[in-house]
RNA sequence: CGGGGUGUAGCGCAGUCCGGUUAGCGCGCCAGCUUCGGGAGUUGGAGGCCGAGAGUUCGAAUCUCUUCACCCCGACCA
């Protein structure tokens, strides 16, 4: 194994490999024998459940609930709104039986064609249709509204080319959708939770994202607006990592979801809905991690401190692991979660690199020598550096720590980001960024899909989102040449 | 679905063009000794229906056909 970790290949030769290699040599998931599917392994899930309950915690706070609703989804469902259908019925996965049989021919067992279902069931990969075709049966009046439900689950969306957690067949999510009475408090629930997403991006995951709406091209299918978040990796390509959207009354509509108004008339339920995946995880290695392997903030890792003995026999292994075991409980006092490794069976430099391509952010070192001194070797994995610290109040140091190293991975990554954002305002100048700096382009754009198309054709970059913050500012279109009256930001993309 | 590639030990591979003892190598694994402050050294050992099926041949990992799986590049997408 030793030799294997270090041959992670380097990004500058291809990026998508070394991805590939870190993520299953860090042991966070690897390829299942399924079709497209992947297996998330403990450490990885370890990782996806402190980002569930970080998420949670905040629809919590802003007044959501969750809830469940069924994996299979009646087809006559799917043609109820004609967006939506032609949006996802490229990717279905179908249930068309309900029975097995034993061959006759004896080879094993065979589909029972008996046993073909009378309308085919569509494994669910979102869940609107069945949701409202549910909320029918919640809404009858304003009374009832808002309805504010989250549901985390399994989709399935039958991909052409799959890529660990960043595409896989089968992926886990959360899902809110929202009902309301009104179109502009459907906007603003929307619009809230594009903000819980980013928020959550920055502050826990330590990924800058830029909000905004999505182009009528690259919105949702069944939306009326999509509201996005968007993060660009370390080799320069974007990742929509979150979106929002409001949906209108489309949903409503398509199944007949009315109320009684305030007023005494009746109306179409407005509509949400938002989500993030297990996607998010691409975004956090992509964003953070080194040649050594992984870099994890500290509010996400699952081993936030691993602590390391040093020692001649196993006499000073025992004393060396006492002494870990006393600095542990200080520390575990102070809610932070700490591993001891003292196996006997590898060596230290092992530990050393191991826990260094897993991204745990602090390594504390105990040997002879230090217990001498009364010092204790601090490593933090953002930066690679080493200090001989005291012991005394030890726990106070890898708490402040972690703090500023949580900081200062958002801000290694956001001066990044920011260094990768070019106002371009040719299409010569366009494309020569695109080509040899790639990341982010603002540029004007005449505010077609015909040109839109025709750019992502040329050049495989798309229109990532209209930038909340944009300000009016009076250009023409770098492809068409036409006017335009803001800049849009522009990106090739996963 | 198009174009390319790969299936040989737990992992990574060589051998295949040009068929020929008992199928090799590195890592890992097991046992012993020496080591232990950045991925240990050494000695011994275990581990294989060469992806599956059919064929050609005295003889197949190697040739032919069929099939399955996975990977990469496109089109599609969170």
């Amino acid at each position: 194994m030793a030799k294997e970790l270090k041959q992670l290949t380097p990004r500058e030769e291809n990026y998508s490999q070394w991805y590939n290699d870190l993520v299953v040599k860090a042991g966070l998931a690897e390829n299942s024998a399924v079709r497209g599917c992947m297996v998330i392994k403990p450490y990885g899930y370890a990782i996806w459940e402190k980002m569930q309950r970080a998420l949670d915690d905040m629809f919590k706070a802003t007044g959501h609930q969750n809830a469940y609703f069924p994996l299979f989804i009646p087809k006559s469902f799917f043609s109820r709104e004609a967006d939506h259908v032609e949006g996802f019925a490229k990717e279905c996965a179908v249930v068309t039986h309900y029975r097995l049989m034993n061959d006759p021919e004896g080879n094993g067992v065979v589909v029972d064609p008996e046993a073909r279902l009378e309308e085919e069931l569509i494994v669910r990969p979102t869940s609107e249709t069945i949701i409202w075709n549910t909320y029918k049966n919640w809404i009858h009046s304003y009374r009832d509204l808002p309805i504010l439900c989250n549901q985390w689950a399994n989709v399935v969306r039958w991909e052409m080319r799959t890529r660990l957690f960043l595409r896989t067949a089968e992926f886990l999510w959360q899902e809110g959708h929202t009902a309301h009475e009104t179109r502009e408090e459907a906007i603003e629930e929307a619009q809230k939770m594009i903000r819980v997403y980013a928020d959550f991006a920055e502050n826990w995951m330590g990924v800058p994202v830029i909000m905004g709406t999505k182009s009528a091209n690259e919105r949702f299918a069944g939306a009326v607006d999509t509201f996005t978040i968007e993060a660009l990796m370390q080799d320069g390509k974007a990742l929509q990592s979150g979106t929002s959207h409001f949906l209108g009354q489309n949903f409503g509509k398509a199944f007949d979801v009315q109320f009684a108004t305030r007023e005494g008339g009746m109306d179409y339920a407005w509509a949400t809905s938002w989500g993030v995946s297990t996607r998010l995880m691409g975004a956090l290695i992509m964003a953070h991690s080194d040649n050594n392997g992984l870099v994890l903030p500290p509010k996400l890792a699952p081993i936030q401190v691993v602590m390391i003995p040093i020692y001649k026999g196993d006499e000073e292994l025992r004393r060396m692991t006492e002494e870990l075991e006393k600095i542990a409980s200080k520390l575990r006092a102070k809610g932070i979660s700490v591993k001891i490794d003292n196996r006997d069976n590898v060596r230290s430099g092992f530990k050393f690199a191991e826990y260094e391509l897993k991204g745990v952010p602090v390594r504390l070192v105990v040997g002879p020598r230090d217990l001498a001194n009364g010092t204790v070797e601090m490593m933090r994995r953002d930066t690679l550096e080493k200090e001989n610290v005291a012991l005394e109040g030890i726990e106070n140091l890898v708490e402040k720590t972690l703090e500023e190293m949580q900081q200062t991975i958002f801000q290694k990554a956001l001066s990044f980001r920011n260094s990768m954002i070019t106002k371009v305002d040719s299409w010569e100048e366009f494309k020569d960024v695109l080509e040899n700096k790639g990341g982010f382009i603002l540029a004007h754009w005449d505010g077609t899909t015909e040109t839109e198309v025709a750019i992502k054709e040329a050049t495989k970059a798309t229109i990532r989102c209209i930038p909340f913050d944009t300000v009016d500012e009076e250009g023409t279109c770098v492809f068409s040449g036409k006017p335009s009256h803001r800049r849009v930001l522009f990106a090739r993309s996963y």
